[in-house]
DNA sequence: AGCAATTATTTGTGATCACAAATTCCCGTC
DNA sequence: GACGGGAATTTGTGATCACAAATAATTGCT
């Protein structure tokens, strides 16, 4: 209606799709602030749809909403994390079996090349790329047992976290805690079909990723991204959700 | 800001709280269209807080949005509402297990009383009392083990079945599917403080309360309500939650 | 210089408007 | 009587504006 071309998303919608990457991305720093006119005037665009956008991000947990109105990149608190990860625990186990009958070989192969393109990511140190290729393994696992109702609520929990992946971003941590043995066991359980087996590997992993953000020093204040939030912003690329 | 006095929530703020308890109470009629100025105009205010009221609860999937941006209730699938009771027994087995630690013989007193009113609401037939009071015990329950993480992701999945509770509602459902014989279970369970028992009989409750909705023949159109969808949306009484 | 009070700026909120797309309604035709 | 097409209405979208609260900056005082 508003929208010029037929084919063309809404604005509110491709501002939320382009704030979404950008906090999936790492981009945001946790503790600050967001403001609606500045994320409208770096996207050249009125108020109305980045507000929009905004409240859809805090209703998906992944900003929050301060008494007087602020919208911020939340802080995360140990008791916050703990529950994270029994959220993704509990989702991803569960979405993980759900999608073993239909689990092709096509699709392991497909796992079999993102988890090599992992380890690329890791050896290279690209932390975007990591972080990008890491999700769409998961996801496309998750995919496939497909649903309109664990993806989204998996992907609110991941909104959660994404914010503190940073800290476990240096070269370092990025190769003491190679996720991509556990991915191996996933796989390998999704070759056998064996729901159960897959199960406990998907709780292994995420137990392990999230072992390198507990022993990390994720609350004193950030020091490598001494740029705003809107910095990381680009365009939404594609129309998909 | 725009808010007149300084302890008044914004205005967004209540008329979301009004239209999701409305939809929690079952007032919401699955595939009847929401419009904005409709709703507006019922509450007599302006378009734009309502405009963020409903992509709140989009946001939340309660309402879903569709393709030309007409926001509905939606309509329910035999794989969708499969997929809900799977996501209740996740989320809801692992937080009344989370609970355990912090249950006090007050909650259990408190849960005791309360499943007596589900029971009167029952006996005397009063449909909306009972879902208020069914809702209030699992989220009593829920509410101790505490957290931002799954009380929102709870309330997301009961906030995407609940207009299709109309269809149990029935006064022969109500008393054949009596659910407070398995609310004794969890109650027991609470006073041994069984965390094991406790999550069985959660996800027994889980089971047991949406069989009355699988059977129910909720996919020929309604009869028993005929007003319109804002009909019976009232004012938020409450600042909290 | 350090701190409190005051001013200036920024920011969220809600209303209103213009526009285009979608929906509805009505009438004519077969 | 059912169906199709076009006008009238409704509806969502995005921009702009006014207002008040909150934050930032500045001034004045000790």
């Amino acid at each position: 209606m508003g929208s010029s071309r037929p084919g063309t998303q809404s604005l509110q919608s491709r501002t939320y799709r382009a704030l979404r990457r950008s906090i999936l991305d790492g981009d945001f720093v946790p503790g600050r602030a967001v403001t609606i006119r500045g994320i409208a005037e770096d996207l050249g665009i009125s108020p109305t749809p980045v507000r929009e956008a905004l409240r859809r991000l805090v209703a998906e947990r992944a900003l929050t909403l301060s008494a007087t109105g602020r919208v911020s990149v939340p802080v995360m608190t140990r008791e916050k994390l703990a529950e994270l990860v029994n959220a993704r625990i509990c989702l991803e186990r569960q979405a993980a079996i759900d999608a073993v009958p239909g689990i092709t070989d096509r699709v392991v192969t497909r796992l079999s090349r993102l988890n090599r393109s992992i380890d690329r990511a890791i050896e290279a140190g690209d932390h975007r790329r990591y972080l990008v290729t890491h999700r769409d393994f998961h996801f496309t696992l998750y995919r496939v047992g497909g649903g309109e109702v664990f993806l989204p609520l998996i992907e609110s929990v991941w909104l959660q976290i994404s914010p503190f992946l940073r800290y476990t971003l240096s070269g370092e941590h990025l190769s003491r805690y190679s996720t991509s043995d556990r991915h191996v066991e996933i796989i390998e359980a999704l070759e056998r079909r064996d729901a159960t087996a897959l199960g406990f590997a998907v709780e292994a992993d995420i137990r392990h990723g999230i072992g390198a953000l507990i022993e990390s020093d994720w609350n004193r204040p950030d020091d490598t991204a001494a740029g705003a939030n809107t910095a990381g912003i680009r365009a939404a690329d594609r129309e998909s959700g």
